[in-house]
DNA sequence: TCATCCCTGTGG
DNA sequence: CCACAGGGATGA
């Protein structure tokens, strides 16, 4: 469910509330978990909070907790642990409140290692110079290079349609075959959207979707994305839908080349 | 480079 | 009932 600006949001959110804390105690409420209040270790003080990728890494001197929310995951943050949500996988108490992992899916991930070490691409917010030779080495379609976490990192099903519309480039064109303007155009297509989602404090389609820390819900508004048949907001024609590597993929079959 | 799987829920 | 879901690992 989170890409980049929702975990950005999150993590931003989060920091004041965590970091320099103690986690006083942990408790997971999914068998696959079990291990992880015994290999976390309580009382642990958290000195960092941060984002890669879609990872979310809570930095405790020797050790790390990297989070993955995947397709369901919310990180919400509540004053106490009375109540505690339907599909709640892992909840960690602080002094003045306490976190909860709460994933209807369980298809995130919460692990203690010693160093992050997952295979990343550089950060989408960052810079993006590297796309020039890098898409001229790999003849997948753009979407999905664009999707691979070890090419380029943060962007998902959402973000890579609309930077795709942005830039005005069909999602199944081969990415080498992308010409020096057109990568000009990616880049800044995937900044500005990013930047639009961080601002709108991220997306959410449905009710159950995504929500900030505190429950809020995002206001970005995709231009192509979830519109199938619905006129494009630029020349009308009704926005596409097609699969692509097995994922929903929309786009404008007049405005995208 | 695919399909398949991991899971559960929702909406048509 | 079936289709679909914002992610990613895996094995053919």
């Amino acid at each position: 469910m989170p890409e980049l600006p929702e975990v950005e949001n999150i993590v931003r959110i989060l920091r004041p509330k965590v970091v320099g804390k103690e986690i006083l105690a942990v408790k997971a409420f999914d068998p696959k978990l079990q291990s992880l209040p015994q290999s976390l270790g309580v009382p642990a003080k958290v000195f960092e909070l941060v984002r890669k990728g879609k990872y979310i890494v809570f930095d405790l001197g020797e050790r790390k907790l990297v989070l993955h929310l995947r397709m369901s995951g919310h990180l919400f943050w509540t004053p106490s642990l009375l109540e505690i949500p339907k599909h709640t996988r892992l909840s960690l108490r602080f002094s003045d409140g306490a976190l909860l992992f709460v994933d209807p899916r369980r298809l995130g991930t919460a692990e203690v290692v010693e160093e992050f070490a997952e295979p990343l691409g550089p950060d989408a917010l960052g810079d993006l110079s590297f796309l020039n030779k890098a898409l001229q080495q790999s003849r997948a379609p753009i979407k999905l290079w664009l999707l691979d976490q070890r090419n380029i990192a943060g962007l998902g099903n959402i973000y890579a349609c609309e930077a795709l519309f942005l830039a005005g480039i069909d999602p199944r064109r081969p990415a080498s075959s992308l010409t020096k303007g057109e990568v000009a155009q990616l880049k800044e297509a995937i900044h500005r959207v990013l930047r639009e989602a961080l601002e709108a404090m991220g997306t959410t389609l449905r009710d159950e979707a995504y929500r900030t820390p505190e429950g809020e819900s995002g206001d970005y508004e995709p231009r192509v994305y979830g519109r199938e048949g619905l006129p494009c907001l630029r020349c009308g024609t009704p926005i596409v839908r097609i699969e692509l590597g097995g994922r929903g993929t929309y786009f404008c079959p007049r405005c995208q080349h």
